[in-house]
DNA sequence: TCAAAAGTGTTAGCCGTACACCCATGC
DNA sequence: GCATGGGTGTACGGCTAACACTTTTGA
């Protein structure tokens, strides 16, 4: 008892008047036209690692809980109100920020490309769309970026959980949707395109289409429109929408 | 981009110089005897919530990384050094702490019962494991606590987001082996009873049997020591003992 | 005619669930 | 003999992976 309290003290006091900095940090995911998936960032023009890239994040303001914050991030980023974000994990080394301590916690989008303003904030020159590949459960050394882009703080860290957690989440949620350009009015195809990006690996056909009208159509997620689609094939296909949650 | 620029200074600069305190709350679970699944907790002796019983938690220091501050929690709560433990997720809402702004991470560990020691900390007059049942996917109102105790702050929810995500990685996961009292010298029939505890359900011996065999004996995460069981049936069955997990 | 996508069909294997049934033994 | 846990067997249904095959139609 006597251990512990002493140990709980010591660090229970330095803590009380110092406290860290707390960041979010947001990965905007796409995929673009020949199926690369790719995350928004930006690079810093000002130092610590002037010149890098690093995802979009700021410092949380007292008024706000974390996913006001990482809502608020995600519209000066893009413009775009009312998308779903996920709290992704908390990433706290005490030295993953040069400056200070700052806790940060990530929050991950998916969203289709097309129709996005991209701004670049203050303390950046350009956004850009950066593609990425990542080995099957692969490792933060294993991630590959665009063209080598160096990459500021523990982002290699933040961006490999977050497509691993992805990838997981792929198979038993239908998070996959937040990436379709129209959600009322999408082809079996441009699914499985979304798919094959995020997993970066070429997925059997019927076998897909087996998978879609299991388990979208027949739970109720998706419904055909009543419409063919010629946008991919000369042979006409359906298109689908997607249906409200069923709320229980 | 002026709209943008706007909206991100005035968030910005109002946290640059006011940080929010950040804390880890630390779940441990933990099976006893008659089967019930339970979470260490401790009853507050100071306001807020005064007599209200709370997870063990505390602020970090400024030289520890989250999870350090994590095991450090549980080492002064049990003693207990080189557990395996989890983040959760982090709770951050503006007024989940009544005196000031505290963000929250909420760190899992599984413990077997015996052998704890167990010390109120500062701020809390007993400590005490406390049964919790929780439907299937159940939300924080419907989270069944020992006698209806009152809890401080956030921590129905907490404690529903955990059992949740440890129901969800019961399947797909070996985290139940951490409650296993001896992980060298144990039964299928104290594995079983561990599930049946976290699920809150029966389930099949026979099928549970064979899901032990594919899943870890045959994957190489666990083998018969050669030695008989009888401490649960009269007629004799093996005790297993777990393998360091399989470096590849 | 060829390529590309839309579909249908078929196989084999794996897994979870639900049972029926026998074994061993202490009470 | 009865209850309790140990253990084998079996059968069904759902799902995945792999792959063969037909259809449609523009280039």
């Amino acid at each position: 008892m006597t251990i512990s309290d002493a140990q709980f003290l010591s660090a229970y006091d330095a803590s009380q008047f110092e406290h860290p900095s707390v960041a979010v940090d947001i990965l905007i995911f796409t995929v673009d036209i020949p199926g690369r998936l790719e995350l928004l960032m930006i690079r810093r023009d000002i130092p610590p690692f002037c010149n890098a890239w690093a995802l979009p994040g700021g410092f949380i303001g007292m008024k706000e809980s974390l996913d006001e914050a990482a809502r608020r991030k995600l519209k000066e980023e893009t413009g775009l109100d009312g998308v779903e974000i996920e709290q992704l994990y908390t990433f706290g080394a005490v030295d993953r920020d040069p400056r200070t301590r700052v806790i940060s916690v990530a929050y991950f989008a998916l969203l289709p490309k097309a129709s996005l303003h991209v701004f670049p904030g203050p303390g950046a020159d350009r956004t850009a769309w950066v593609g990425i590949s990542l080995p099957e459960n692969g490792t933060a050394d294993q991630l590959q970026v665009d063209s080598g882009l160096e990459l500021a703080f523990d982002h290699r860290q933040i961006i490999t959980t977050a497509v691993n957690r992805l990838r997981g989440k792929l198979s038993y949620t239908d998070i996959a949707v937040g990436l379709l350009q129209d959600k009322n009015r999408f082809a079996i195809y441009e699914l499985q395109k979304i798919y094959e990006a995020i997993l970066d690996q070429k997925l059997d056909t019927p076998n897909f289409r087996r998978m879609f009208l299991t388990s979208f159509v027949s739970r109720g997620l998706a419904e055909a429109t009543g419409e063919d689609c010629l946008e991919y094939s000369k042979r006409a296909s359906k298109y689908y929408r997607l249906l409200p949650a069923p709320q229980k």
